[in-house]
RNA sequence: GUGGGUGUAGCUCAGUUGGCUAGAGCACCAGAUUGUGGCUCUGGGGGCCGUGGGUUCAAGUCCCAUCAUCCACCCCA
């Protein structure tokens, strides 16, 4: 049986990776302007990190993960999101003792053992920021501010912001108490996803997407209602950031973050007509983290963005040029016996900095034009008796069907301005 | 993990109540055009019909299993 790429895999061709890299450009220097800086973190961690810094209770960990013995019978896990790894990063070099806030931006492949979908994938790739110690609501609104802009520079016309703030450690198990004693009497209408949830993680039971479970928690206590002062603060210093910086969010009392070290802002990313993934990008504040992975007890802020995602959301709003990536130069020779000189010419070019091609495969001369109007070349250089005899080489345009006779000493420095004037037609 | 749809050429797909050597368009290669692309015409190469079993004189077509893929649930990015 035919090889095929793992199920959930699959590859970017370079026809496709021409609209990878557009994004990637947008995506870094944007996080670069705001302050973020790159860290590269490894793809493989230990098992433990994530069991620590995602939460062994996660679907993430309890059922998505790729983990595997290595050859020492460590535990070892493809990482399934990255905000862990920064974490790790963060206390190994010891950044806690030095000058904070330290503003991260990371991008790469994810791995999680999910059923495919539309926007979802085994290996997938996401681009996230973390910004590690400073709880100022000011730096919540910054890591959304950022996401926002990410998102309109990629050419999404109507993203949807919804933001929440989940409590802290204080108020959050005061609100836990309130709404186990909401459920219990109404428990036996929870779909059974939703009675292991009031069990395990009662918080979850909120954003279950059940009709029916929905229509019967209508009446639920708000998790806004139960917020300590200082939360209410705080939630209320990041949505008037964001109204400050012209961000419109919608306030959704349902987006949660159950895990403990999940801390005041929570937010989401969706695009309307994604498909059932329609979150593109989410994320919040997790003062709880680096504590919990072994640190000092910092606070932490940040989001991650899937990058799939984000190319489907674009693509639905299709004004974004396609990136063509043409050859400037194609070098064709009349007969088969040039190839030598086609060669150096081809060198000589390339090292000038202009992109060239030539003919490997022995086509007659009429194959070989045919073969650079299919790769778009914008001009050819042709080689042949005459040329070799006279000293020039025949450049032609390939747009406007020009031909020009260009001295064989001179051709290379004449080359950009021929290829402006290209452009210019 | 659960449910439904779909698997035929590199791609998009046709293939009748089971019946001759499995087709089209696009793409690729060559020629028409002996030193010149796009248009046109002619020819050519390409198929374990996803895989394995079963029913039948006969299976691309029917049945079962399996794998893959798509969509949804779940969850998340």
């Amino acid at each position: 049986m035919q090889i095929k790429a793992p199920r959930g895999t699959y590859d970017i061709l370079p026809e496709q990776s021409a609209k990878w890299q557009w994004m990637e450009k947008i995506l870094k220097q944007t996080a670069y302007e705001f302050g973020y800086r790159e860290i590269r973190t490894p793809i493989f961690e230990h098992t433990e990190l994530f069991e620590r810094g995602v939460g062994e209770t996660s679907d993430i960990v309890s059922k998505e993960m790729y983990t595997f013995k290595d050859k020492a019978e460590r535990s070892i896990t493809l990482r399934p999101e990255g905000t862990a790894s920064c974490a790790r990063a963060f206390i190994e070099h010891g950044f806690y003792s030095g000058l904070l806030p330290v503003k991260w931006y990371y991008s790469g492949p994810m791995f999680r053992y999910d059923r495919p979908q539309t926007g979802r994938f085994r290996q997938f790739h996401q681009f996230g920021v973390e910004a590690f110690g400073s709880d100022n609501p000011f730096l919540d609104a910054e890591v959304i501010i950022l996401l926002m802009e990410i998102v309109k520079l990629l050419g999404v016309k109507e993203p949807e912001l919804h933001i929440n703030s989940v409590g802290c450690p204080v108020c959050r198990p005061m609100y836990r108490q309130l709404l186990i004693e909401y459920l219990e009497p109404i428990k036996t209408a929870l779909c059974s996803d939703c009675q292991l949830r009031y069990a395990v993680n009662p918080l979850r039971v909120i954003d279950c997407k059940n009709h029916s479970c929905q229509a019967a928690i209508k009446e639920h206590p708000l998790l806004s209602d139960s917020l300590c002062p200082d939360c209410t603060l705080h939630y209320q210093k990041v949505k008037s950031a964001l109204s400050a910086n012209g961000i419109d969010f919608i306030h959704d009392d349902n987006l949660v973050r159950g895990l403990d070290y999940y801390t005041n802002t929570a937010f989401e990313v969706h695009i309307p007509g994604l498909g059932a993934q329609s979150a593109v990008g989410g994320g919040g504040r997790y003062n709880g983290l680096v504590k919990e992975c072994g640190g000092p007890d910092v606070p932490g802020v940040g989001f991650a963005l899937g990058m799939e995602r984000m190319l489907l959301a674009a693509d639905l709003y299709q004004d974004q040029q396609e990136p063509a990536n043409p050859v400037d130069v194609f070098i064709i020779t009349m007969e088969s016996r040039f190839i030598d000189q086609a060669m150096q010419l081809t060198t000589q070019i390339r090292r000038a900095g202009i992109s060239a091609d030539m003919d490997y495969n022995d086509r007659s001369p009429r194959a070989q034009m045919k073969f650079a109007d299919k790769i778009k070349a914008r001009l050819v250089i042709m080689i042949g008796e005459e040329e070799i005899e006279k000293g020039y080489y025949l450049v032609r345009d390939m747009q406007t069907s020009n031909q020009y006779q260009v001295d064989r000493e001179t051709l290379t420095e004449n080359l950009p301005g021929i290829l402006l004037k290209n452009e210019e037609d």
